[in-house]
DNA sequence: TGTACATCAGTGAACGCGCGTTCACTGATGTAC
DNA sequence: TGTACATCAGTGAACGCGCGTTCACTGATGTAC
C-alpha cells in the first residue's frame, strides 16, 4: 500500500539510526539486516527500499556515528567553563557511562579493526566523517599550527579509544574502572593541564 | 588410517598459528573454521578432534597471540642497548611493518573490540594472557610501585594499541605513516625519556 | 466534486550460499599374543 | 618373529541454520481528468 507522504524519510532514518546502534553493540558480522528491521517492526524485505545493500548501510551508519559522536562531544565542550573544555571532553570520553554503552559511544573504539578491514572506497567514505571529527575538535586543543593541532588529536583520540576498548575486554567490572580512572588523570594531566600545550 | 605418532601435536599446532594469524588479519567473523583446515591441506571435520568448538579455537587462539606478542618485544627489549629498552619496545610497536602486519602483531590491536564483545568465560580466560603480556613488560617501567607500573602499561599499550588500529583505518599509506610516526615520537619522549618516571 | 488510474513503501515467501557441527567410514600404525 | 586386532587422525558427505538479496504482490494515498 501507500504510505503516508514523509514516512519513507523517517523509515530511512530509523533504520540508520537502529543500525548504527547496533553495529557497535555487536559488530558488523553479528548484527544482520533481519535484526535491525525486526527492530522496527519490519520485514527485512522492505531493506532495500532504503539502502542498496549491507555494505552500503554500514558505510552510512558509521558516518552517523561519527557525527553523532562529534555532535556529543562539542555540546560537551561548549557547556563546560571557560577554559576547561578539553579537560572536560577528556572526562567525559574516559567516563564509566561511556565505558558501559558503547553503542552509543565512539565508533573508533566499537569499531576500528573492522573499519580497518573495509575495501579501500568504503574506507575512504569513512575516513571523511573520521577526519571532519577530528577537526571538531581543533579549537579546543592548545598550540599554534593547525598541523600540530592535528597530530595532537589523532594522539589524544586513538590513545582515549584505546584505553576505552582495552578496559572493555576487562572482565572485572572493578579492574575495568580502576584501569579507565588511572587513564583519564593520565590523559587529563597530558593534554588538558595548564602547561600541556 | 593412522597417522605417525607426534603428528596430533604438530597438526593442532598449525591449526593454533593459522587461526591465530587468520583471526587477527579477518576477525573471527570473517574467518571460518573451512578455510584455516583448508590452508593447511586439511578438510574441516577433522578440526573436531583438536578443538571442542569454533569458540575454543578462539579463546585459544587470541591467548597464543598474546603470549607470541609478549615474547616478541620481550625479545625486543632483551636485544636493546642497556636502558634504552621501552623506547625500543615503544619503536618496535609503533613501527610501519606492525602497522602493515595485523596478522603478526598485537591482538589487542587487531581484536579488542571482539573481545570485548565475548561472553563472561571466554574474556576471563583470555584475561589471563593479556595481564600475563603486561606483567611481561614490567621490568622496563620506570617507576616505584608495581601497582603504579600496570596502571602506566595499561595506559601505554592500550593507547598505543589505539594508535596503531586508527592508523590501519586511514586509507592514505602517507596520512597513516605521518601520523603512526608522531605518535611515536610522543609515545618515546612521554614513556621513555630520560625524566618519564 | 467525483472517478479512474498510477505510485511505491512495505510484505512475505523464496533463492543460493557458506557457516559450524555431526557422523559413518578409512586404513596405516601400534599393541597383544 | 608372525599374525590378528584395536586405535583414531583425517575424510567427505550431510545436517540445519541464518544470512543477504530478489521478487511478485498489496493497497492506501496522490494525481489526472
Amino acid at each position: 500500500m501507500r504510505y503516508p507522504a514523509e514516512q519513507k524519510a523517517e523509515t530511512r532514518e530509523k533504520i540508520l539510526a537502529t543500525a548504527a546502534r547496533s553495529f557497535r553493540e555487536h559488530g558488523s558480522e553479528m548484527n544482520g539486516i533481519g535484526q535491525v528491521m525486526k527492530e522496527l517492526g519490519l520485514t527485512k524485505g522492505g531493506f532495500y527500499r532504503h539502502f542498496e545493500s549491507k555494505g552500503d548501510l554500514y558505510a552510512a551508519a558509521v558516518d552517523r556515528a561519527f557525527t553523532e559522536q562529534g555532535n556529543r562531544l562539542v555540546a560537551v565542550a561548549k557547556a563546560a567553563p571557560k577554559g576547561d573544555e578539553l579537560r572536560t571532553v577528556i572526562e567525559h570520553y574516559l567516563s564509566v557511562k561511556h565505558l558501559n554503552a558503547p553503542g552509543a559511544g565512539c565508533p573508533l573504539a566499537a569499531l576500528a579493526p573492522e573499519i580497518a578491514r573495509q575495501p579501500l572506497e568504503v574506507r575512504k567514505r569513512i575516513n571523511k566523517s573520521m577526519l571532519a571529527y577530528g577537526e571538531r575538535m581543533l579549537p579546543y586543543i592548545p598550540g599554534r599550527a593547525a598541523e600540530e593541532k592535528r597530530a595532537r588529536i589523532f594522539i589524544l583520540f586513538s590513545g582515549m579509544a584505546g584505553v576505552l576498548v582495552a578496559a572493555r575486554a576487562i572482565a572485572d567490572p572493578q579492574g575495568r574502572e580502576r584501569m579507565l580512572a588511572a587513564a583519564r588523570s593520565f590523559y587529563v594531566e597530558t593534554f588538558a593541564s595548564n602547561n600541556a600545550g
